[in-house]
DNA sequence: ACAATTGTGAAAAATTTATCACAATGCGAC
DNA sequence: GTCGCATTGTGATAAATTTTTCACAATTGT
């Protein structure tokens, strides 16, 4: 029994960066049905994946097994090791419609994204990004292109209310250099970019790099280039039965980040909500409860 | 040779009475670590039970498959299956980290507000909900707050895409009654509301109600006063562990309202997207690949 | 244009599977 | 006890499949 901690998907996503497009390929294709997709023959893996058969001997031996056959025991090992309960039926989402109708079909793609994106995750990633965000001491800069800005603009929109000191940047917006005039080494920027990945969103990122900033990348598995800048990178699955692609996964992770932070802190969030409470009342804004 | 509804399992259970002593043995064997028992070579799994290799080989053809290795892959599309199914088996998302992580807290909430919404909305409102947005002969208006007008605007990006004749009205800005100028009879409103409702947004349908436009309201489960001018109501849930409310169940219901009405104008959709593209190539906005 | 990566097609090696005839075993009936 | 019968194991072998590894071509990124 040689790893007692480490299950392979795990030493597969620690090792994700130093794969090439082709092992990536097949690293997330193996994670993707975990780990049914590694035992069945070398041949229907490689296929699956869409690389070639040397690509996946290759990436094997590259896993420190000696043999396929070697591999797949260690995955039946660790299948072995979790202790398996009968399956449950997949429910219906609304139960007034087909399973075919697309209410149903958009919630499980969105459902099987956050399953995936959650479990890729590194909760230190998560957790080191929201110390970052949430460090008064450091200007933050939230970045967002064409579409993105509007989740952008959501994280913005709140975490204006949780502290000072932070700037909304559109990337498509041609006036965004003169929102970095002041950006400086030690700065924090969130950037958001899926594809198509933007060339003002990239150029942006390697300025504020070059400034020596802090750059927290909010992607989609394929990974914008602004990665390679990236200090911490969070990567989401995104695809659903749809011309475009989902941001609902973002948006869970970006809900996340405001509660983690918010909650980090507290005392100084809690007056200034009960400021702009009073401010609200003011303006008369809101109504008062129904 | 598919079942539909029963596991290997159950199958070999409901025959163990009718087994011999060493096909019982084997049957045990299988059940005792299953899967992964059944997913090595055929010599394991006999030696493993204690069985001789013909006996199995036998086993499997009693059960109806033609040969060992089709027989293991039932196994594993039924793993598949199981891996897929989100709900039942996943205590926690993100794997890495505890079950308390606010990842895994936030992100349980996010499904049981999904499950909820889903739950309760009429697809027949939805569906002309969709019908009414996608109709192109109805100029389309769409309208947030303070917080929603990044979902109103994240609507009307795709939209902008699907149809022409829309606009976005941010009910926030004191220049949405110019917006409403040609506002007319048959005209669409889809008004997002959610708490703290705001008497802007209840203004703005009021005028809109009163010129006799179909409003379509995107609000949560104590709804916005909007409702009682609203045709079409579209209710989530929306309460996560945070000081504010989750918007990720009102974006999968946008995104899955922007699936369907591409879905139905698919013709003119695709027709507009080749041109936008067009323009993107022109304008070198996205990068090329990758 | 270069270097690194990846794919192709093939063939050899290794493993696994399917099947055979026959021997051994167990078990109930007489 | 032993006969008859069904079940199971043995050991061998042929067939089928899978794995491994080539050399070289194609592709990609820099």
């Amino acid at each position: 029994m040689h790893r007692e901690t480490e299950t392979i998907a795990e030493q597969i996503q620690s090792r994700m960066d130093g794969l090439t497009r082709a092992e990536r390929q097949l690293a997330m294709s193996i994670l993707q049905t975990y780990p049914a997709s590694g035992l069945g023959t070398l041949t229907a893996l490689a296929s699956g994946a869409g690389v070639s058969v040397p690509t996946v001997a290759r990436m094997v031996q590259k896993l420190g097994y000696k043999t396929f056959p070697e591999f797949q025991a260690s995955l039946r090992e660790e299948l072995k090791a979790s202790v398996k309960t009968p399956i449950a039926k997949h429910e219906t989402w609304a139960e007034a419609a087909p399973q075919e109708h697309i209410l149903n079909r958009f919630t499980d793609a969105v459902i099987e994204n956050i399953r995936l994106t959650l479990g890729q995750i590194d909760p230190n990633a998560f957790d080191r990004a929201c110390a970052l965000i949430g460090d008064v001491d450091r200007p933050l800069y939230i970045v967002g292109g064409r579409i993105t800005h509007t989740l952008a603009e959501y994280l913005y929109l709140h975490m204006q209310v949780i502290r000072p000191n932070l700037t909304h940047v559109r990337s498509t917006s041609n006036t965004w250099p003169h929102d970095l005039l002041n950006a400086k080494e030690g700065d924090v920027f969130v950037v958001f970019d899926v594809r198509r990945y933007e060339n003002n969103t990239l150029k942006l990122a390697e300025i504020a790099h070059g400034r020596g900033a802090k750059i927290i990348l909010v992607t989609d598995q394929w990974r914008s280039p602004v990665h390679q800048l990236a200090d911490i990178c969070l990567t989401n699955r995104i695809v659903v039965p749809s011309a475009w692609d989902s941001s609902a996964t973002i948006m869970l992770l970006i809900e996340t980040m405001i509660s983690a932070i918010q909650t980090q802190n507290w005392d100084r969030t809690k007056r200034r909500i009960e400021d702009l409470e009073d401010m609200f009342d003011q303006t008369k804004l809101f109504r008062k409860f129904t």
